[in-house]
DNA sequence: CTGCAAAGAGGCGGC
DNA sequence: GCCGCCTTTTTGCAG
């Protein structure tokens, strides 16, 4: 549905959208959606401008549309003043999305390259739970015994991961199992920040590896040479 | 356009999408949109499955269509099976959004109101900012002079935000206008989790205070009786 | 530009 | 259900 309206959003807060130009998705329940609603700028903008949740109940009026979410104390109204077009079908086909190259596989992909962060390390857990929360990797010296504590960025690291990897060391440090020797842990990402460059400069327990995940692609299809493209 | 198609994306990461009933929004630059696509399950989810960014070039083919961002390194291709409907249509006016009640309004409401967090505190600063980031308020105890760091979160508040604190206290412990007496922190938010409170339990420098924006709005709106609707 | 955090965040997995 | 964390996060703001 295309159309030229305004609305009003009142819930977890208020908003009003301006009168402009807008595209509108309804899930209809009655036509196999989930009940949800999605307001867009015809022109720019990833996130709706407005939207309801899935299961919220529609109502048309002489303004426009009416759609209330009771439990959740949500209600969006919009005020059509001219609709460009309309068209309602019922889908068939629902879709199934696959990632690859999200931070489970980068994740993996590691576990597959240890050498890559250090030597003589051995895996002993994935998203291995510390009272701290899931590390994303958990080692062990195949020397020492100590425990190395692996996390795995996607993108650049800031300050707060820094800290993240903290609060895991220190929970491992309460950890029978892991102890002694004191743990230690290594921060992935293809890039950091300076501020938290500057905290692991004065950080003698936790480095930094810069990995990315095209690199470790690059390892696991070693057969092309750079300049195939 | 509505349309059974599948759809691949490359980019910073790859993903494969199932044949499936889908809403494709196109922003065609040509007709005044930012070059920006989006592809919706018809059914559900409020995140589109695919999309391409503001910026982006499309090519339609005989299968179906292809959008590419060269500078970002990102392809969609998405392969049409059936058209259910199509419409072409040029945007004439754009949307302003105006929202009440995000987390800038209630922390500049609770400025208003500090006499609900405690007694003898004057306002010394918005987003106030150290260098483990912005503190929402700081405030100053006009007995004792210490510095009392205020967080705000309009929703509940988990253990990741009481660290977030801790790291600004340790940054105005350094600071020479802060340092003394040592700065105490206060959390104010509508809710906190069991694991978030617990922290606080063990920690005598943090307290939590509860407040949603509604409560203080109603501060603001005294007039009306409760039973008013 | 980088750094930092909010978002009406949504969505997923684990317990 | 709560909790913790990722997201092709996007968006906004300040230095």
């Amino acid at each position: 549905m295309a159309v030229r309206a305004s609305a009003r959003y009142e819930g977890r807060i208020d908003a009003e959208l301006s009168l402009s130009d807008l595209v509108i998705l309804i899930r209809d329940v009655e036509r196999g959606g989930d009940g949800s609603c999605l307001v867009f700028d015809m022109q720019k903008g990833i996130p709706p401008r407005n939207w309801m949740p899935a299961g919220s109940q529609m109502q048309r009026t002489n303004d426009g549309l009416i759609f209330t979410h009771p439990q959740r104390g949500e209600r969006l109204e919009i005020f059509i003043e001219q609709i460009y077009f309309e068209q309602a079908l019922v889908p068939e086909l629902g879709s199934e999305l696959l990632k690859l190259g999200a931070e489970r596989e980068f994740t993996a992909l590691i576990a597959q390259h240890l050498d890559k962060l250090g030597d003589n390390l051995a895996l002993a857990g994935i998203e291995y739970r510390t009272s701290a929360g899931p590390v994303d990797l958990l080692c062990q010296q195949t020397d020492t015994g100590q425990a190395v504590a692996v996390e795995v960025k996607r993108r650049k690291i800031f300050p707060s991961a820094i800290w993240q990897m903290r609060r895991y060391l220190d929970a491992l440090r309460h950890d029978p199992e892991f102890r002694q020797p004191p743990p230690r842990g290594i921060m992935v990402a293809p890039s950091i920040a300076k501020p938290a460059q500057e905290l692991l400069r004065r950080d003698p327990d936790i480095t930094f590896v810069r990995l990315s995940y095209q690199d470790l692609k690059a390892l696991n299809q070693p057969k092309r040479k750079p300049d195939d493209v």
